[in-house]
DNA sequence: ATGTTTCTGTACCGATCCGCATAATTATCC
DNA sequence: GGATAATTATGCGGATCGGTACAGAAACAT
């Protein structure tokens, strides 16, 4: 099995029908609305556009294929979480549009499926261990870039850039539930709104 | 189909070998340990310890079972939540208390499961619009709580009761998903520890 | 005792599950 | 062109899935 991702010069044999990273894509689709056990094989083959021993070939078997789809995601959210941090403005206004962005994603037509993570990776960590620790360090790095926001801002020393940096992420965390529970937008951009005062604070 | 849980007085026929609220209690470990669709109606038989047809008389096919488990879940919860929020103290030490107690639940040995609603239910709402409409309503029942006990503080005006209620309940969610994703007791309790004088202030 | 009603237990159903064995296909290397 | 290497497509296979039919068992009513 190649490494799904790599990108190498000229491999041997016949090449691939698929760009790996397009097919994590669709894929993401259907672990996203149905979660990790309630996704089969085959549902997942036919939204990549492929054949299931093609997916096996590329990403190992169900759980190698999911950890692989939660990564690319994952990378993808911190990568975006970083940018808009880093952008303009002061930091409750960058706070805010990170919720924004997030309350768009979250709650996008038809599933509201809120984040991964939260939605569909933390229901599998008791029985997939492997699961939880890519989750647990994808919350983490999320945590992490806020904390960095938040020493680098000129907000009062307390409460703690990492206090203000856990609380932020439970904000995010409620916001993910809450949209894949079905709330409307305009709840949870009132919620944001309530919430970044006091983060901020 | 008898409903579950309900006690009259002189059945006709054969009585049953069990009872409604000890087969919720016992479902309720697979459910929270595996998620909805991972767990089987055979496992959930077993621990129930009857066969899969007297499972599906008393409680429909297994989404009905698995509402009837999560309604009984969030019922006790929220009655539990009450009863620490009607006790002595201080709002603050209440509060410290609610966490306190969720965090000893959530992180209960060996599942370190979380919350049943947050960790299990969530998953389940695209594909499950029944699901997600029972897990909402505890949500909002669990949040009404707080905001009671919050309006009935010596707390300032602003943040609203309202506020701090949807801020409690996202730090509660966040305690959740961190044990589930398998964080340490010790580290949730300091968590909860930073926030509540955040919530309070 | 007889009949009625309800629950229990066995056994089965078709469908779906995940994973792979095998063979055909398509590329590069010599 | 021939050999090698990797991917694709077909199809199977054992297991498990959710749900139910049916007959036996245990209570009440009369």
């Amino acid at each position: 099995m190649r490494i799904g991702t790599e990108t190498s010069k000229k491999p041997r044999g016949r090449p691939r029908g698929f760009v790996p990273t397009e097919v994590l894509d669709r894929v993401r689709v259907v672990f996203l609305e149905k979660g990790f056990a309630a996704a089969s094989v085959d549902e997942l083959a036919a939204a990549a556009g492929l054949n299931r021993p093609s997916l096996y070939a590329a990403f190992g078997d169900k759980e190698q294929l999911y950890i692989h789809t939660l990564r690319f995601y994952g990378q993808k959210s911190v990568e975006g979480l970083a940018a808009v941090l880093a952008g303009p403005g002061t930091i409750e206004e960058r706070l805010s549009k990170v919720y924004k962005v997030a309350i768009d994603l979250y709650t996008a037509p038809p599933y509201r499926p809120g984040c991964m993570i939260v939605g569909t990776a933390a229901v599998e960590s008791p029985t997939h261990p492997r699961i939880a620790a890519v989750a647990s360090e994808l919350l983490a790095a999320i945590e992490n870039s806020l904390e960095q926001a938040f020493a680098a801002s000129d907000l009062a020393p307390e409460p703690t850039p990492a206090a203000r940096a856990r609380m932020a992420g439970a904000i995010m965390y409620a916001i993910a539930i809450r949209a894949r529970l079905g709330a409307r937008p305009s709840d949870l951009r009132a919620f944001a709104a309530s919430m970044v005062p006091l983060i901020c604070r």
